[in-house]
DNA sequence: CCTTTACCTCAAGTATACTTAAGGTTTTAA
DNA sequence: TTAAAACCTTAAGTATACTTGAGGTAAAGG
């Protein structure tokens, strides 16, 4: 238990909020141990599982899906390496899935908008049973409330 | 104005809710006029208008930006084949980047995740400022609410 | 010692993208 | 003609991922 970490100290590092850190904790992402103040004290390995957590989202993963893709690891003592790196493994996978979707609709983006068919049978992203979508990840986010 | 369309005629087929047609309506994201009856009435193109709304979504882009990229098209007669084509080309290079991001976050999950390096300097994903961020579309979103 | 900073809890607020509900009119089909 | 189906409006509700505010305790520095 030498060197825990308080909230702020993880959020600064982490590059977090504290409220962050709470609002995670709140639903079972991450957990902590509190001193005779009450005050929240963190291991070291809750620096990976944020920065984990926050890769995760930037591939898309939604809380929910990470906690449980987290629920494998171990939530009260440090994962291992290979923990760690199954769980990289599984993500590796849908990530390959989200490229192939995001190629295959940069693939007939052009030639779908700008083409002449006007025909919801013939035109792939005509509408929501489109074929992309059968063989993808489903609707792919790349982000973007960018103002640009 | 022959053939105008109903409410429920463009939900069936371009597969959506008339609430959600009513909705992007509200946000001036599309058009209708009304009948005598006060219904609304819409012309062809606005299947169109949804397909590339929908797409746009499938590659995460938000409805404001959607609607940015949008206000460049007539909003009330039927845009032209390289009105589209323009679109698709913009939108296009999103995805490029967003595809690049998400391979430079493949390549380097195992590695990363999976790692001794605990530093939170040498480890990419290891804080919100990476090296992927600034090379990259920023935080890019692959759906998921999928419960797997 | 005292003030500033950090921490605590719980409730409510924010943004996005819609959906649902309530109460009412119009169209269509039997 | 009459009942179901479709349409209308406005307001409120839903889900996700957090943030902000209110009201109060604890710890650290000068």
């Amino acid at each position: 238990m030498k060197n825990a970490l308080t909230v702020g100290e993880v959020a600064k590092r982490a590059g977090i909020r504290v409220s962050t850190l709470h609002y995670y904790e709140s639903i079972g992402l991450i957990s902590s141990h509190r001193n005779t103040a009450n005050h929240r004290r963190y291991k070291q390995d809750v620096l990976r599982r944020v920065s984990v957590i926050k890769a995760a989202q930037k591939m898309g993963i939604g809380l929910e899906s990470i906690k449980e893709a987290m629920s494998y690891l171990p939530l009260n003592e440090a994962p291992s390496k290979s923990d760690w790196k199954n769980l990289a493994t599984y993500w590796q996978t849908e990530l390959d899935n989200s490229i192939n979707y995001l190629k295959n609709l940069r693939n007939n983006l052009t030639g779908c908008i700008g083409c002449g068919c006007l025909s919801m049978e013939n035109c792939p992203i005509y509408n929501e049973n489109d074929k992309l979508a059968e063989s993808g990840t489903g609707p792919v986010l790349l982000d973007k409330n960018k103002k640009s």
